[in-house]
RNA sequence: GUCCCCAUCGUCUAGAGGCCUAGGACACAACCCUUUCACGGUUGGUACCGGGGUUCGAAUCCCCGUGGGGACGCCA
């Protein structure tokens, strides 16, 4: 049985590069009939927050990442990450360590300073016939792990290929703080272990770590996982995302007007391929994906085919749906949408051009609201040539009949009768009616609003 | 500084020694369509980081550079 799991720490919000990890977790999962493990990283209690768990749970909810267990909250478990740490020390492969805060900095601040890399020297590291300094009173111990001195470790990295580094560049970490609590690689490697997790699928920020779990399982007499590191997502820019710089949460995409789907294509194909294929549903990608393709070299975010992408899958969408997904954004503007002309109509009609929910709701809106078209956008397209065949279709606007093919019939009469090109008439209308100069077809336009708002905004012209 | 990783069009990528005169997509340009702006359609330009090998043959394998990134916390 297959198991993956995403492990978000809760100091944040989920962004795109932890949607992704996600996403690849759940695929690689859902294709094999696995399971997809939902574990909450929480051990930082200073940093981590339930809103933080809520936002992330809400990203992955809105983007439809189903896990089948958890979520597992670290912070729960900490009476059995204190058993396996017992156990260590009981096995030899940990010790007490008395070297302080200070000394350590002190230390680190000295290696660099003659260009070494930063690392414990070992003080308290126990060995066959050493003999350990007295520890001293009042210090408090952490717990380090007795990293093996010898030879390398190596893995097969799903994504990177074999990876090899000396044990002799790895020092003895600390597993636990002064105050008993186990540290992030220690938790992540008892939960692996616990949780059955045959994959682990996240960053590339975490290869550095990952030979130290490798050890601590092996201590722990544990079976060691199969690993995939996928490599970071940069920003649209070519820069790294963080906090200060273009990281956004997922949820922001939803703001912004994207469709999920659009979202998880963008971020399946981000890093990963199958050939030529482009577009495509999850159900399609969970059966292709298969941890193969994927790329190992950092991919940069680009938002304009993210946007073509939401363009195409809104395109796609019914009008039914569009209309359910635009509405809160037309109340949230405080707009109220009536029956006539039909939200799901505009939808229709104006679809196929916009790229995001938010451009249908500004197209929308100008059918619900009381309306001044620009006066100087006015004057521009309001020429006094156009106004005698204005003048004619709003005479003949009473009459006609309420569909496009005669409205367009009647715009067509007006222009000719007074030897006019289309647009003369048609910008006016446009920009009378809507406000705008850039409108689909305008008979459509004309024949979505009821007769008499049609009638209302053109004598406003008068 | 040390260790680790990465390197094909502007961007995402195809490519697992001959199928590559390097393919697709986004973006860009031109044209077509057109009632404005889009959409759509057609066409076009643009890339194997550099240098050495290995080989009959290398974008693909090896080495060395160079460039970029990551890690080096009692954070995760």
């Amino acid at each position: 049985m297959i198991r993956t799991r995403f492990a978000p720490s809760p100091t944040g919000f989920l962004h795109i590069g932890g949607a992704r990890t996600a996403l690849f977790s759940w695929a690689f999962a859902r294709h094999h009939g696995g399971q997809f493990v939902l574990r909450i990283e929480d051990t930082d209690v200073a940093r981590s927050t339930p809103a933080a768990v809520q936002a992330i749970i809400d990203g992955m909810n809105w983007l439809g990442l189903a896990h089948d267990e958890g979520p597992f909250y670290q912070m729960q478990r900490m009476d059995r990450y204190k058993e396996a740490l017992r156990q260590m020390l009981a096995d030899g492969h940990a010790y007490c360590c008395y070297t302080t805060q200070e000394e350590l900095d002190a230390m680190r601040e000295e290696q660099r300073a003659k260009g070494l890399k930063p690392r414990y020297d070992g003080t308290w590291r126990p060995e066959p016939g050493k003999t350990l300094p007295t520890p001293p009173a009042g210090v408090l111990p952490v717990i380090r792990f007795k990293n093996p001195t010898e030879g390398v470790v190596a893995w097969n990295d799903l994504v990177k290929g074999r990876i090899e580094i000396a044990n002799a560049e790895l020092d003895d970490l600390i597993i636990a703080r002064q105050d008993g609590t186990p540290t992030y690689n220690f938790c992540v490697v008892v939960d692996d272990w616990d949780m059955k997790i045959t994959h682990v699928i996240r960053g590339d920020d975490h290869v550095n770590n990952t030979p130290r779990q490798i050890n601590i399982l092996k201590a722990l007499g544990a079976e060691v996982p199969l690993y995939a590191h996928l490599s970071m997502i940069l920003g649209d820019d070519g820069q790294k995302l963080s906090k200060r710089h273009g990281a956004v949460s997922v949820m922001q995409y939803h703001e912004d007007g994207y469709l999920p789907e659009a979202v998880l294509n963008y971020l399946a194909r981000l890093g990963w391929s199958h050939g030529d294929d482009e577009v495509f549903s999850m159900e399609q990608f969970c059966a292709w994906f298969d941890l193969d393709h994927i790329t190992p070299s950092a991919a940069q975010f680009n938002t304009e085919k993210l946007n073509w992408l939401n363009a195409h899958y809104i395109k796609q969408t019914d009008n039914a749906r569009l209309a359910g997904l635009v509405r809160p954004r037309l109340e949230a503007r405080e707009v109220s949408v009536t029956d006539t002309p039909s939200l799901e109509a505009i939808i229709g009609l104006y679809k196929e051009r916009i790229s995001n929910l938010n451009e249908l709701a500004d197209a929308a809106e100008v059918f619900y609201i009381d309306l001044t078209p620009n006066a100087e956008l006015l004057a521009q397209h309001l020429t006094p040539e156009a106004k005698p065949a204005l003048a004619d279709f709003i005479a003949g606007i009473r009459e006609v009949a309420w569909e496009a093919p005669a409205i367009g019939a009647l715009i067509k009469s007006c222009i000719g009768a007074h030897g006019l090109k289309m647009p003369k008439l048609a910008m006016p209308l446009r920009i009378l009616l809507t406000g705008q100069a850039q409108t689909p077809s305008v008979d459509a336009v004309v024949a979505l609003f009821p007769r008499e708002v049609v009638i209302k905004r053109l004598a406003a012209a008068a």
